[in-house]
RNA sequence: GGAUGGGUGGCCGAGCGGUUGAAGGCAGCGGUCUUGAAAACCGCCAGGGGGCAACCCCUCGUGGGUUCGAAUCCCACCCCAUCCGCCA
């Protein structure tokens, strides 16, 4: 959500920043309206100040038995000339916050031009993907091929989109969350949370999956939404709330299932656990001072990395594109796993600063030391990393020429010391 | 799902038609005192918006309504607590 004042302020600055999204101007349209709103409302409190003086005289009136039915007629009088002066202030002021609340986020500097994917730069690179010497198979074959992971048993239950896994792959799964969640409450500082898989509509409209992406969310029949992810609970817990400085940066971490319709995603992916209605992800959210959102973004990705680097996997950092990167962000580091089996690199992690925008859909905001309100926070999110990409990583990365797939090391203790996963380990 | 009681400023809590945007307390900030600290005392301290400004307007869960005037009365909805029922 904008602030309207700057868009006041810097009109064509405003509009050069749509464009940036490749949206056409707005800043004329909405400052007209800005206007007449302003106009509306001036006149109301002008009728509003009046009766208030009316209403005050006529309460002296009254207890001192004087005749008060002329200020009480020029009262009612004043009422109905109010009445459409309120509609119409109400009305412009809910067309400005349409338009508004529809508009994405405005963009770093340092965000490139581009339209698509295929304009977003790499920043850097851990480990090269190299030959495995034999033909690495693809994460679905390797773990059909072992008898844990099924997908025509997800379909008869669900559909298509979903997955059963069995044994050691389901052990991997759960193994792989608790992992994460470990490094970055332990190394990290993040806090973890448990926290609700359904959310309302406000919650939804705070981090902005509502009102524009309604499409990309399941609803249940009472109104609630499943959450596309976990940053949507997480990054609420901080709405309508004033937070004293001291108590920022807060670093929230959980391990929650996630649920996308994939509305938009017809024929993409449509083999293995790549994309999918229903996937586990360890989240990453801070909430930070407005001077320390550009370090902690720089944090949370790196703590992301980390993940991936203890996993033993191939990975780079990637800076999305103005056309690529997310309605509520400011800027977004991805980080891409190199699938050996898919011969590609595949988005595992996603870092967002979206400074103030959130917080402003939100009313998060934080009290200085001196005990005046200073502003909204920052808020920012990332993946840390997506459970079950790691594990599609996991089995592609570390299969064996006989299909086994051998565990990072790091998962041991979670596994209770199995160091492979063969065709015995149906479990 | 049923019943009852509640939602007031950062927190607690009074107010239940007429200078109440809101007593009092706690926390916070500034000061006096003190070698320093504590205590005590004094002062400040909700948010949002409009206006060049003086200043004004809005907000007591949300939305309507009654009234010259609503935190206070009426209606609907939301949320919370407790008890009952059901239940992992």
């Amino acid at each position: 959500m904008h602030d309207i004042r700057m868009i006041r302020t810097d009109p064509a600055g405003f509009d050069a920043a749509m464009a940036r999204r490749g949206l056409a101007p707005v800043s004329a349209a909405l400052l007209a309206q800005d206007a007449d709103r302003r106009a509306a409302q001036t006149a109301l409190q002008e009728k509003q100040a009046r009766r208030n003086a009316l209403a005050r005289e006529i309460g002296q009136g009254k207890r001192s038995g004087a005749d008060t039915a002329a200020l009480e007629a020029e009262a009612t009088v004043l009422r109905a000339d109010m009445e459409g002066l309120e509609s119409r202030a109400g009305a412009l002021d809910a067309a400005i916050r349409g338009v508004l609340e529809a508009l994405p986020n405005v963009l770093d500097p340092d965000v490139p031009d581009g339209a698509d994917e295929r304009a977003n730069l790499v920043l850097s690179q851990s480990g090269t993907p190299r030959d495995l010497g034999f033909q690495p198979k693809q994460h679905f074959e390797i773990g059909e091929a072992l008898g844990l992971m099924d997908f025509a048993a997800a379909a008869k239950l669900a559909g298509a989109r979903f997955v059963v896994l069995r044994g050691a792959l389901a052990r991997l799964e759960r193994a792989l969350g608790q992992f994460m969640i470990d490094v970055h409450t332990r190394e990290h500082g993040y806090t973890e949370m448990v926290v609700p898989s359904l959310v309302n509509d406000a919650a939804m409209y705070g981090t902005g999956q509502l009102p524009k992406f309604a499409d990309d969310l399941f609803r249940t029949t009472d109104g609630r939404w499943l959450i596309p992810t976990a940053e949507v609970p997480l990054t609420n817990t901080v709405a309508g709330e004033i937070l004293p400085e001291v108590s920022l940066p807060r670093r929230m971490t959980a391990l929650t299932d996630c649920f996308r319709s994939e509305a938009g995603a017809a024929g993409r992916d449509t083999r293995g656990m790549v994309r999918q209605h229903q996937f586990r992800k360890v989240e990453l959210v801070s909430i930070t001072h407005p001077d320390h959102s550009a370090a902690e973004h720089e944090r949370m990705t790196a703590s992301a990395e980390t993940v991936l680097r203890l996993l033993e996997l191939t990975y780079r950092r990637i800076v999305l594109c103005a056309g690529d990167t997310g309605f509520g962000s400011t800027k977004t580091f991805d980080l891409e796993v190199w699938l050996p089996g898919q011969q590609a690199w595949r988005e595992i992690s996603s870092c967002s600063n979206c400074r103030d925008f959130q917080a402003r859909r939100m009313g998060a905001r934080f009290r200085g030391a001196d005990g005046k309100p200073v502003g909204f926070v920052h808020t920012l999110n990332g993946s840390g990393v997506a459970v079950g990409r790691a594990l599609i990583a996991v089995l592609e990365t570390h299969q064996q020429a006989d299909g086994s797939v051998l565990i990072p090391q790091v998962l041991w203790p979670y596994m209770g010391g199995m160091e492979r996963i063969s065709g015995s380990a149906g479990g």
